[in-house]
Order: structure tokens, then C-alpha cells, then sequence
DNA sequence: TTCTCTGTTAGC
DNA sequence: GCTAACAGAGA
């Protein structure tokens, strides 16, 4: 159920990554129910469609994805449980889900017998799907539940290629809840996808940036604006209460994020990545001294196969925030200043205050705006 | 292998 | 022109 749980969880910060990343944002605004104010945690089994009337209701659902949460809040019942309510549930059924997870056949019962909860979840996933849910839905999931399985390197499947994005049906089967699907897709697709921004392979992202029509490093922090965004929305996200928001505040919090490249720019994948509490990870939280031989590549979440598909000595630091690749951990951490907006470099000119976020732009000035200065100094 | 410096490009 | 940002070369 931990698992479960965490899933959810995953799933949800997902989702929101996908909004973030969303052409069309007129679902963005959906966040708001993520802080569940008509969550019904106890959703009851009956509020659901029959079997019988699934088909029609998830039809119903499919033909009006788009549609944003409206007021009658009875339709919206389907919607994720809180937190807090899956913290309890997990109490309660953690024994209940091992079980089942460790009984193929009492995973046939499941997903047999607890429709409601089936329903439940799928019309979760409905309400708070975008439009395409093929994309967002079922690819965001994928990501960061690998993630998740990253550390059980005896999964066979790590080793497997990027498959694209599971098709929304496909996630649904089986134990079928975006929490199950997640869990499922965690295992059966690789920590990136395609589809993610935040997720692919350092070469992809080569390509990706590179095909970026006209990507302007000047427009990167633009685009940008999602450490910051990012951090205050995962800061203002119900999941901060969750117990993963551990971890999560701990990769996104302004404040350890600041400077601390290590902890911002190789956990690029974190939104998407956010780890859960159970993840046995080797070190989820980077400490730069402890991880001072690598820290950049070990936050990357690749796995040892996976990391064997691009050159270990090019472009090996991502940033996390814009997927720019960088040879060294130096140029990843001076571009993350353009991101966090750091300058630590300030003109040592009296009376100057000119603050830069390269040191060579700073000398650069000083030689060209103080040559005078300088030279009469030390002259 | 990484850091610093230099050169370059591009935006304002 | 100034600055941001990046890549390459050398240390």
C-alpha cells in the first residue's frame, strides 16, 4: 500500500508536471482541486456507475475530458483521495495490499472484484486528466515511478528501452487505479519518457534542445521560471504534506535550492522523480560532500543501463531545470545561476555593486568598465 | 577530471 | 555598448 501510496502520489506530482509543461493550460487551473477540496476521501463504492453503466460512464467521462471541474460536485466524486485519507487507508490495508501484491491470484481478485475502487480511480484519472491523456496521463506516470524502481537494480525490465507512452486503456488494466497503473507502468518503462521534459535521456534532451526552434538562452530562464514556479507550487501542493514532501521540499525548497547546484540541478527529474518515502534509495538527498565524486550524474536517476546509452565524458550534468546538458559540473552550476539568478560574482570596484553570474563576465566588466580604475589602483 | 580564462554569440 | 550565456583551450 506504501507503494500504492506513493504512486499516487507520484502520479499526482506528475500529473502536475504535465500540467506545468501543458500547451493548453485551461487545465492547468485544475491544482486547485488537488488541494481536494471536494475530495471525498471515503468516496463510497455506490456513488460509482454499476459495472453495467462503466462503459457509458467512462464514455461519459471521455467525452467531456476536457471539461473543467464543475460545481455539481456529485459527478466529481471520482476524484483522488487526500492525502492524509490515503496515509490512513495505507495503515489499515498495508497488510491487505503486500498480500496481494505478492498473490497473483489475489491480484486477479482485485481486479476482479473491487470495481468501485476501480472506478474510483479511473474516474479520478478522468476528472483530472488534460485532454490528451494518452500523453499526459500515461507517460508522466511512467517517469518517476521507475524512478521509483530504479534502486531494485535486479528489475530485468530497467534494462529495457523507452517504450512510449503507455496508451491511457493500457494503464488502466490490470489493477487499473492511476496509483496501480503507476505502480505498473513504474516497473515497465524506463525513468523517462519521451514526452517529458524533464525526463529524457541526455541525448534526447541534446536533441530536444537542439530542435528547440529557436531556443534563446536568454529565453531558457523563461521557461524558467520553473525552479522558482516550480518550487512555490510544489511548495503550495497538498503533497507537500505528504510524506514524501520530505524529499520533495528537500529538492525543491528555495532555500537549500539556492546555491546548492547539487541539490537543484542533478535532481533535475525531481518533480517528476519525487521520490517517495519508501524509495531505498542510495542517497536521495544529495550532500554535496558526500557525493562530491559524482554528484551530478548519481542524481540522475540513471541507471546503470541506462547509463551505458550515452557517453559517460559528454554532457553528462542535466539541468534540471531546462535540460541543458553540460560537459562539466562547473558549467552546469554556472548556468544554474541564470536559473536561480545568483550572482555571486560581484565587482570588487568600490562603489560598483555590479554583481555577475559568470565570473569571466564580471572580469570582463571590471577590465572594461574599471580598466581605468584598476590601472590607476595598481599603478 | 575539473576549473578558469578567453572568445563568441545573442538579446536588450 | 553592456551583459548573459555558452563552448573551447589551457592549466
Amino acid at each position: 500500500m506504501a507503494m500504492h501510496l506513493a504512486s499516487m502520489v507520484h502520479g499526482n506530482v506528475r500529473e502536475r508536471d504535465a500540467f506545468q509543461h501543458a500547451q493548453h493550460s485551461p487545465y492547468y487551473p485544475a491544482p486547485p482541486p488537488r488541494a481536494y477540496p471536494g475530495v471525498n476521501v471515503n468516496v463510497a463504492p455506490q456513488s460509482y456507475p454499476a459495472p453495467a453503466q462503466q462503459a457509458e460512464y467512462h464514455q461519459y467521462q471521455r467525452q467531456r475530458p476536457q471539461s473543467p471541474p464543475s460545481p455539481p460536485a456529485e459527478e466529481q466524486k471520482p476524484s483522488l483521495p487526500s492525502i492524509s485519507h490515503l496515509l490512513e487507508f495505507a495503515g489499515s490495508e498495508k497488510a491487505a495490499a503486500e498480500t496481494v501484491a505478492q498473490s497473483p491470484q489475489s491480484q486477479q481478485r482485485q481486479s476482479s472484484s473491487p470495481q468501485p475502487r476501480q472506478a474510483q480511480h479511473r474516474g479520478a484519472a478522468s476528472m483530472q486528466q488534460p485532454p490528451p491523456p494518452s500523453q499526459m496521463q500515461s507517460s508522466r506516470p511512467e517517469q518517476c515511478s521507475t524512478y521509483a524502481s530504479v534502486p531494485s537494480g535486479s528489475n530485468p525490465r530497467m534494462t529495457l528501452p523507452p517504450t512510449p507512452p503507455m496508451h491511457p486503456d493500457v494503464a488502466h488494466d490490470g489493477n487499473q487505479s492511476p496509483s496501480a497503473a503507476s505502480n505498473h507502468s513504474a516497473a515497465s518503462v524506463p525513468y523517462f519518457v519521451g514526452s517529458s521534459l524533464n525526463n529524457m535521456e541526455p541525448h534526447h534532451q541534446r536533441q530536444s534542445i537542439s530542435s528547440m526552434p529557436s531556443v534563446k538562452r536568454d529565453s531558457i530562464p523563461s521557461h524558467n521560471v520553473s525552479p522558482y514556479s516550480a518550487a512555490s507550487v510544489y511548495g503550495q501542493s497538498p503533497y507537500a504534506s505528504s510524506p514524501g514532501a520530505a524529499s520533495a521540499t528537500s529538492y525543491y525548497s528555495p532555500e537549500q535550492h539556492s546555491y546548492n547546484a547539487a541539490n537543484m540541478y542533478a535532481q533535475r527529474p525531481l518533480p517528476s522523480n519525487f521520490q517517495p518515502q519508501a524509495m531505498p534509495l542510495p542517497v536521495p538527498v544529495p550532500s554535496p560532500a558526500a557525493n562530491s565524486s559524482n554528484p551530478w550524474q548519481h542524481h540522475h536517476y540513471i541507471s546503470t543501463a541506462s547509463q551505458s546509452q550515452f557517453p559517460q565524458s559528454q554532457d553528462r550534468y542535466i539541468c534540471s531545470t531546462c535540460n541543458k546538458a553540460f560537459s562539466r559540473p562547473s558549467s552546469l552550476r554556472i548556468h544554474s545561476h541564470s536559473h536561480t539568478g545568483e550572482k555571486p560574482y560581484k565587482c570588487p570596484q568600490a562603489g560598483c555593486g555590479k554583481a555577475f553570474s559568470v565570473r569571466s563576465n564580471m572580469k570582463r566588466h571590471e577590465r572594461g568598465c574599471h580598466a581605468a580604475t584598476s590601472t590607476t589602483l595598481t599603478t
